[in-house]
DNA sequence: CAGTGGTCTAGACCACCTC
DNA sequence: AGGTGGTCTAGACCACTGT
C-alpha cells in the first residue's frame, strides 16, 4: 500500500516481529544483513529502524545491535491516534454504536469548539453524539464536532460506522496529529441518564483535538468512558530523534 | 551539550520557535535555506527537522514548506517520560517531598515488581514511598522500585532530591523509554490515610515500568494523584516514519 | 516554471562492543 | 581486529505547490 521502501521494510520487519520470527530479547539482523536481504542502501535500512524503535518494537544498542523488546503480553498501546473502530478491533470487543445526536451548529454556539479548533463565529459545525454500547450496557459516550466544510455528506449512517474510514477513505482527507488530555470529571446529568447507575459518577475524559495533513484542525472530540473500565496505555522514548 | 550537529540544530530551531522568532502559523525557512545557514548536508537539516516534527513543533506541508504549529497557550505535554522534578519545574510548583518509606526487598515479596521487571525471587529491590506536598495537603504519592544493585547507595537525601538526576548524573546510567498505563481507581484506607479527607476518593493512577539503555527494565513506578486535580496531556500523530 | 519537501544512494569516518 | 550502530556528506530523481 505504501510506495516508498522503507515503509515496506518496516511492515516486513514489524509483522515478523509479531509473528514471532524474531523473539523478544533477540537481535534483529544486523543493518548491513537488512542491507543484503532487501537490496537497499543502508539508510533506508535505518529508516525502516527508526519506525521500529518509535513505535516498541526495537531498541538499538551501540556496538552490540537491534534488541526486540515486543511482548505479546503487553497492552495494545493507545497513544497513536487511533480511532474508536480500530481499537475495537484490536480488542475484539463488539460494541454496538448509537447516534443520539447529528445536527449542524454555528460554532459560536459552542465557543469551546470554537476557540479550540480557531472559528469564526458562523462556521458551520457537525455534532455528534454516540453511545458505545455492550452487553446493554453503555461504556462510552463521544462526542464529536466536525468541520461542516469539509464533510458536508456525512450523515447517520457514516456516524454508525467509522467517520475516520469515511474521512481518509471516502474523502481522500489525511489525519496528521492530535493534541490530547486525559482528565476525571463529574458526569453531567445528561450523560447519567445516557450511563444509567454507576459508581463512581464520574468519567474518564479524553479530550482531543485532530488536524489534517496541512495543519488544519479539523475535529474536536470528547470521549467519555467508564471510570471503572478505563485504561490509556502509552510507551514513550526520553529522546527522540536519530 | 549534545555533539552531533542535527541535536544542536534542533536546539537552535526549537529555542527560536519557542521565543517567537519563528511564529505559530508562520513558515520555518525551507531546508535549502537551513543548509546554508547551519552549513550542513540537506540530511542532517531534515534530521533536525523531524525531530521538531516528531515534539510538535511543526508540520511539514509538501510543496509548500514547514509550518510551526507550537502555541503558547498549550499545556506541557507530560508523554515523553519526565521525571516528577521536570514536571514541578515546567509548572513552577513548588511541591514539598516526604518521604513515606525507604527499604529493601526481596523481589519475590513483591510479585508485581519482579513480574514486570523480569527478576529472580532473591533479586534485592528498592522501595521507596514519597509524598507531594503543596499548601499542606498531599497531590500525589509516589511509590518506586528500584534494582538495588544499579543504585547501592540511595539514600533519604537522594530520594528527597529527584532520584532520575542521581540516576543519570551520578550513575551514568541512560534511561531509554518506559511503558506507561493510566487508570482511576478508589483510594486504599493507606491512601486516604496519606491524602487526607478529600473528594473524590478516587486517584489517578500512573503506571510506569522504566527500562534503561540497553532494554533493561529499571524501575516500577506507581504515581497516585488526586483525581479531580489529575490532567495527562499528549501530543501524537496517526503516522510515524521520516 | 521554480521552489518546496520526500526518497534513495554509495561511500566515508567514528564510537562502541566482543573476541 | 572485525562487527555493530551513529553521524554526515554530495548528489540524484521524484511529486507536489505556487506563479
Amino acid at each position: 500500500m505504501n510506495i516508498n521502501k522503507y515503509n515496506q521494510i518496516y511492515q516486513v520487519l514489524s509483522g515478523e516481529i509479531i509473528e514471532g520470527v524474531y523473539q523478544n530479547q533477540e537481535n534483529l539482523p544486523s543493518e548491513h544483513a537488512l542491507v543484503e536481504r532487501f537490496s537497499v542502501s543502508r539508510e533506508t535500512v535505518r529508516k525502516a529502524l527508526n519506525m521500529l524503535r518509535e513505535n516498541g518494537f526495537i531498541q538499538k544498542v551501540k556496538g552490540k545491535g537491534s534488541v526486540v523488546i515486543y511482548d505479546h503480553t503487553m497492552d495494545f498501546t493507545v497513544s497513536h491516534l487511533t480511532s474508536f473502530k480500530e481499537i475495537q478491533e484490536m480488542k475484539s470487543i463488539r460494541y454496538e454504536t448509537n447516534v443520539v445526536e447529528l445536527a449542524v451548529y454555528d460554532a459560536e454556539d459552542v465557543p469551546k469548539v470554537q476557540k479550540a479548533l480557531g472559528l469564526y463565529p458562523k462556521d458551520k459545525i457537525w455534532k455528534l453524539v454516540r453511545q458505545r454500547i455492550h452487553d446493554s450496557k453503555t461504556h462510552i459516550i463521544d462526542t464529536d464536532f466536525f468541520l461542516h466544510e469539509l464533510m458536508p455528506g456525512l450523515n447517520e449512517e457514516v456516524a454508525k460506522q467509522s467517520t475516520y474510514q469515511y474521512i481518509e477513505e471516502r474523502l481522500g482527507l489525511s489525519i496528521a496529529y492530535a493534541y490530547k488530555e486525559i482528565t476525571f470529571e463529574p458526569m453531567t446529568a445528561a450523560e447519567l441518564d445516557l450511563f444509567g447507575p454507576v459508581t463512581p459518577q464520574y468519567a474518564a475524559t479524553v479530550k482531543s483535538v485532530v488536524y489534517l495533513n496541512e495543519a488544519k484542525p479539523f475535529q474536536y472530540n470528547v470521549s467519555k468512558h467508564l471510570a471503572s473500565e478505563f485504561k490509556f496505555t502509552d510507551f514513550s522514548r526520553r529522546f527522540t530523534g536519530e
